[in-house]
DNA sequence: CTATGAAATGAAAACGTTTGCAAAAAACAA
DNA sequence: TTGTTTTTTGCAAACGTTTTCATTTCATAG
């Protein structure tokens, strides 16, 4: 009869008539201890309902077996994909995935990564390149691995594992100016405490620039990475007599929004616009017309991710930033202009 | 200078000129040490880049301020809404949450449960009625309160926050009826492991029988919450002459699937063919057409499953189960069956 | 000035694990 | 048998906090 509220340790010690350090001994490397003295530990670990408190060995180990994870928002098709793609793969190394989301406030990231930092989290993945310096000097100050998703710069001080984001902005522009467009608007995702939109959008005017498409200030947009708002604009741009023959999109929600804003003037896509996404949700092959867009190969971002920090974690070092690359997926939204334009 | 590697407690009260209790007191409650003690302090801290151990405190605590949420993905677009009020809420409460994604297998479920009791989290949210029942009795034994979200059930022994699906299946089929359609196609989302699929699907049954149209067995089908596969089988049902005029889904998702194979097999909708879905996810009011739907209000679940687990937590009882309404959004994907037929 | 009670602080014993060191037990060799 | 390894185990001291109980300090009133 235990006299502490749930069986600890030595409550298991005690019924199996052993002492702490064997039962610790046996719940973290089994193999050390003799199987028949196994057996009698697991038989009193069931009859107790013990469940160890990590929390009390993390105070020695420095380890948790817990990664923390911050996103801008959970509520985005494609970070979900590289999130379930990370923590499964996470899983698969024993690892626990605990998630924080700022909403693109970067003071409420600075407070996230501490509040992980107080739980102990062996290592941090952060997303993007954009971050309070006391956030980063914060985790190297503690010796926190950590490392950042989704953004890819050549000459960045810390790890990170992602795509070069102004080379898809600019790899958009391209495909259309390659179909024969100089007409293209260019819808950007917003750039307030965004670097990925902000690369793509330089991408893409970089791309226009050279080119020789002239620059048309009105065509020129942002937006959130929200339908309605995607659709607006793009209605905007649309209803004008004198409009683009293509866009090229921030991302594929934004693209979406244009495809919808499109049909909804009677416009057909693409006869009568090309629209060009970055991203590829699952959805995007499957509209109606098709999505031409570039690739972002999300899971694979997290997976290979759960590996580096693992990595890390185990004191690998992990020095050059990777480069994944994205891929065009040429699809129905776009089509070479006719000569006749 | 100290001794260990990273500035502990001690280590901020030797600097402070003060006991390490003074300085557990002015962390948890700056109020109750004296204004200049606690200048002190902070001055400590902020020299030592201190950063406090919850895990050492929730020796004592048994708080660790941390909420275990658990879904059967983070992939799909309207539990990524709920997951985001959800935790957005908790972070106003001062909790973090920890978030485990266990792919619609309930034993990896059980297995994310134990982790996340090992990690001492205050309480749990689970997804759905459908658990293991050693994942139930495990938290009972352990006293960790929990609740589940997104299903609502009348006699559930355990408190639920969530919509009845029964009910929401019911209504689709009861709207496609109102407006005239006789010939109408279930698809339904995968039941395995899933019982608000189930439920729905139940409940479109129901109102089939009891509006007395005759019940196809090849209009009737489930498929998982993809819109590839959605699309899919849409198509083979479509593709016959012989075809219903209106289909009643299961969700948002498998809604846009039926979509988009209707309109690449050049059919009209809503004139060809009326399509419902349940969820009303941020995209559904902006296709073309825009998609009618039953709204689930993902948002408010995750909002009320915060403040209600929070109460569990500082020990205010839950019992009674909480309906949390849908509502029917009229838009442009259905219509009423031109009487010819 | 002293008495009184309230407010602020300190000393030290927890909390539930892990782990270095040493002892006991088992296995093996001679 | 005895001696020598090797394998298992136990003891007890950490780990970084919180918290109870005492004690000191401070304010206020008489």
């Amino acid at each position: 009869m235990p006299d502490r509220k749930f069986a600890s340790i030595v409550d298991v010690a005690r019924k199996a008539g052993v002492s702490t350090a064997t039962v610790s001994r046996y719940l973290n490397n089994p193999d050390i201890v003799k199987a028949q003295t196994g057996k009698r530990i697991e038989k009193a670990v069931a009859e107790l309902d013990y469940v160890r408190n990590r929390a009390a060995s993390s105070l020695h180990n420095r380890r948790t077996a817990t990664i923390g994870l911050v996103v801008p928002t959970i509520d985005y098709a494609i970070f979900a994909e590289m999130m379930e793609a990370f923590s499964q793969r996470l899983m698969s190394h024993g690892f626990t995935t605990l998630i924080g989301a700022h909403g693109y406030d970067l003071d409420i990231e600075r407070r996230l990564i501490r509040a992980l930092m107080e739980r102990s989290v062996d290592a941090i993945v952060l997303t993007g390149l954009d971050h309070r310096s006391e956030s980063l000097s914060m985790m190297e100050r503690r010796e926190v691995p950590f490392l950042s998703v989704w953004n890819y710069s050549r000459d960045c001080t810390f790890p990170c594992i992602g795509i070069d984001n102004v080379r898809a902005g600019r790899a958009t522009v391209e495909h259309l100016v390659a179909l024969g467009h100089r007409r293209i608007a260019v819808l950007a995702g917003q750039t307030r405490a965004n670097d990925r939109a902000e690369a793509r959008c330089r991408g893409a005017l970089a791309a226009l620039e050279e080119a020789g498409c002239e620059r048309r200030e009105d065509w020129i947009r942002s937006c959130p990475y929200d339908i309605g708002d995607a659709k607006a604009h793009a209605l905007r741009i649309l209803e004008s007599k004198d409009r683009p023959t293509a866009f090229a999109c921030g991302n594929d929600i934004i693209a979406l929004g244009v495809l919808f804003a499109a049909q909804s003037l009677g416009l057909s896509v693409p006869h009568d616009l090309s629209i060009m996404g970055i991203g590829d949700f699952r959805l995007s092959e499957h509209t109606h017309p098709a999505l031409t867009t570039l690739r972002i190969p999300a899971r694979r971002i997290g997976s290979l991710a759960a590996d580096a920090i693992v990595g890390l974690v185990d004191g690998a070092p992990l020095d050059a930033p990777i480069e994944v690359e994205t891929e065009l997926k040429l699809r129905e939204s776009t089509t070479p202009l006719p000569s006749r334009s």
